[in-house]
DNA sequence: AGCGATTATTTCAAGCTTGAAGTTTCATGA
DNA sequence: TCATGAAACTTCAAGCTTGAAATAATCGCT
């Protein structure tokens, strides 16, 4: 995935712009994950969960928040398994439908999330502090319309 | 890391910048590697180390592996391993210096690989094909500058 | 020659991820 | 009512991923 085309030729744009795509990503990914586990130690995963939860004050669904994190339902539940043995969210039984339950994050959770939210919006500004103001918005609009254009296909 | 930002401000385009960028790559990873496997029952790490072969008939060692894909050399070990067990990479033990050892696509893995790429190309075409051509190059030099600027950093 | 530092790689534990299979609960229509 | 199917969630195996520790070979220096 991380390869380049090898060719010119028709299709080749929408390819390099992939591979750029997801160099870009992976990149920025990578040193995010590490200032978390150093400075927070704490995981991506976590902080998608709680960052998920952090909006919902009235709590969400497990399938709510494997819906909006785009990851597996089996995924969310070990992730809220540990979150829960740290202490960061609950898991609340609720009274109508006994299969659900209803995710938020406790007072402790709330607090940590708020501390780590700040750090890492900080380091995002300076990781990509060479894309200026103007670029960001362009390239936000550009990716911002690939996504409706792609929740609306069949 | 797919939560929004939740307030307006200085620092927030990037930010928002950054949230999209990963839901489209995901977005993205998620189709592909559903593709991969199911098509041709392999995995998108595989197809990486793969396509890093293809370009360097020559061979690679395990860490110019590691530092081409982004990835922990611990990792390639495994992925590589499995494509072994496979018949479609070989290590090729090196008389000069016996720490390190070449690895190099199999005629197998070569002939396997170039299907695989030909559908994979289709594929990112079809999945970005609401993104203009004029649009992706665009991209990709903003994309570009991104990355030649974070090479350029201490 | 020999020793300490460096380099290349593997091993390992812990955690993330998916997709499939299993469990429990709910909804619906005969 | 009550069976049948759908929905929400968990469990599990296999594989991916990292970072740290362990191995092994080479290099540089005296």
């Amino acid at each position: 995935m991380v390869a380049g085309p090898t060719s010119t030729g028709p299709g080749k744009e929408r390819l390099r712009l992939w591979i750029r795509l997801l160099r870009a990503s992976r990149t920025i990914e990578a040193e995010l994950r590490e200032r978390l586990k150093k400075e927070f130690d704490t995981t991506l995963p976590r902080f998608d969960v709680m960052a998920a939860l952090y909006r919902s004050p009235e709590g969400m669904l497990m399938s709510d928040l494997s819906r909006f994190l785009l990851v597996s339902n089996g995924n969310v539940t070990g992730i809220v398994d540990r979150l829960v043995s740290e202490g960061l969210v609950t898991r609340a039984r609720r009274n109508g439908d006994r299969r659900t339950s209803m995710v938020r994050l406790t007072a402790e959770g709330s607090k940590s999330f708020a501390a780590i939210a700040a750090a890492h919006e900080n380091w995002v500004g300076e990781l990509l502090g060479t894309v200026s103001e103007d670029e960001a918005r362009r390239l936000t609009g550009m990716l911002k319309s690939f996504r409706s254009n792609w929740e609306g296909r069949e």
